[in-house]
Formats: structure tokens, C-alpha cells, sequence
DNA sequence: TTCTTAATTGCAAATCGTTTGCATTTACAA
DNA sequence: TTGTAAATGCAAACGATTTGCAATTAAGAA
């Protein structure tokens, strides 16, 4: 957590009250929170909207979440680890929307074979699953 | 075109002008398409864009189009092959959203063991690429 | 510690993509 | 030709996100 708090000092931005809260809440939470999510597990109900907004788009910027986007129109946030890029997928239930993180990646000769071939450079992916968990089975 | 008419008529839906005249653009371009990029392409000006939304929404509950979500907010919609299912993947240009369109997929045995691993049936998923065109590389 | 100031916040209004209610029009089967 | 369900235009409503602005505050300097 101390760790967090350093890289927001290092880049001369501010450690207030509602950041550290908004990191506190991503870090105890495994999977990706919309902005509205991280706002209701507040504690205190103590800032606005905007500024859980405005904190997600510095903590993204400044790599320290990343950013996903499910069935839904909300994107979701989930913290980043230090060392840690933090690319990775989710398997979604199209039911419940219950997630779980997933390994595995698209595999790297395949991205490197479509980049090469259209000539991109800095070729990236995002991948997520759908599909029904077992509790929505019936 | 015919034989997407005939797929609406099927189903007892009208056969309109705006529905006609979206077909054709969709039938024309042979990559996504935003609702308001359609409405604008469309002869004359002469639609709605509620009805522009309303006949994709249409379409896509019929699986004659895929939707598709790129960086930006706006979806985009594509055109599906009677017989195709229309999976597919995009590799988009991060600066001037040029698209190329991807034959690989997602390899069948990795997602069938993640399937399997969690339990989740029916499982699909939504993967596009994203990186610099060769015409952004300066 | 107090001062200074740029960074941050709250609040409300604005934007953007998309949806919806409703009165009016229209495709098309009988 | 006619009856009727389907479709449309228009404007208002929506949900997520952004933004302008005046008031507040964290944190380095003094
Ligand atoms: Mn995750
Ligand atoms: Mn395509
Ligand atoms: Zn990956
Ligand atoms: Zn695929």
C-alpha cells in the first residue's frame, strides 16, 4: 500500500483522503469494480463520483490500473502490481456476471505473425471469455 | 441482398427504406460501422438516428450483424454472411482507427480447457488487437 | 510552524452514445 | 382496397463519463 502511495508522491500528485480510499478498495477486491462499485464501497459514502472518475483516470495514466470493459456499457477497474504490467483476461458469466481471472494470454507467435503481416508496430490485444457459470446452469 | 431481405421477410419484419438503404451501406463497407458513421453514409439524409439504432438493434437480434467494441465509446457493426456466424477479430490503428480485418482466432483447445477448468459452458470470446498502422509509424 | 500555491475536490451543468414514449405513417397480407 | 401490426420521426429520457468553476487542501518552502 505504501508502495502505492510512493508513486503517486513520486509524480507530484497528491495522497488525499479519497485516493487512498479508492486504493484501499482495489486492493481488497480481486476483480474489476466499475467506478459506481468503488463509490458504493467507499466508506462514509465520503467523495463524489466525479472524483472516483477523476482518480481513475490519473491511477490509469499513471499505469496503476487497468482498464476493462465487459457486456455492459461501465468500464471496470482493477489494480496494477508494481513490478507488474498487468495484462491479462477474464472469463465472464453472460448470467450472474461473475468473473474469474484467467492465465492464459493469445498466444505471442500468432500477435507477432498479425503484426508482421499488416506491418503494426506495438501490437497489444485485449481478450475477454463469455459463457455461463456453473451456478447459472440450472 | 436478396437474400437479406428475404431473412426480414421471414420473420414478418417490414421491408423499409431505411432499412434498405442501411443494408446496402453495411453491404458496401467491409469494416465496422457506428451508427452515426451509417446515418451519415445513408442517400439523402433521409433517417432518423433512433432508427438507425432501432434497425441495428434488429439486425442484431436476427444475427445478420455483429457488434463490435473498439477504444472509443461508440459501438460498430458489421455485416454477417448468411451461412458465416461472423466471428472475427480487427487489428486497429491506436491512431487513425485505420482496421484491417483478422483471420486468426483464439486457438480452440486453450479456450476449451479454460471452459472446462471453471466449469463455464458455452463459452465465447471478444478479442481485438490494437497497435500503430504503417502509415502512423511516421 | 506558518505561508504559498498548485493540485484536488464538490457540485452542477454539459456531453456522448443510446433508448424510449407517443402520435403518425406505412408495408403488406387478406 | 382495407385493416392492422410494424415502423418511423421527434423529442425527451437515460446512464456513463466529462468538465467548468469556485472553494478547499496537501505538501514543499520559508
Ligand atoms: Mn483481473
Ligand atoms: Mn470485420
Ligand atoms: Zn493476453
Ligand atoms: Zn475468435
Amino acid at each position: 500500500m505504501s508502495d502505492l502511495t510512493g508513486r503517486l508522491r513520486r509524480e507530484s500528485r497528491k495522497i488525499t483522503g479519497p485516493r487512498a480510499a479508492i486504493l484501499e478498495i482495489l486492493h481488497a477486491h480481486p476483480h474489476p469494480l466499475t467506478s459506481r462499485e468503488i463509490l458504493a464501497a467507499l466508506p462514509k459514502d465520503h467523495c463524489d463520483l466525479a472524483t472516483v472518475y477523476r482518480s481513475m483516470h490519473l491511477l490509469e495514466t499513471m499505469g496503476m490500473v487497468k482498464r476493462y470493459h465487459f457486456h455492459d456499457g461501465a468500464a471496470r477497474f482493477e489494480l496494477v502490481g508494481e513490478g507488474d504490467d498487468g495484462h491479462h483476461h477474464h472469463l465472464v458469466c453472460v448470467n450472474c456476471s461473475g468473473v474469474v481471472e484467467i492465465a492464459e494470454c493469445f498466444p505471442d507467435e500468432i500477435q507477432k505473425r498479425i503484426a508482421q503481416k499488416n506491418g503494426y508496430k506495438n501490437v497489444t490485444h485485449k481478450l475477454e471469455f463469455f459463457g455461463t457459470c456453473p451456478d447459472c446452469q440450472r
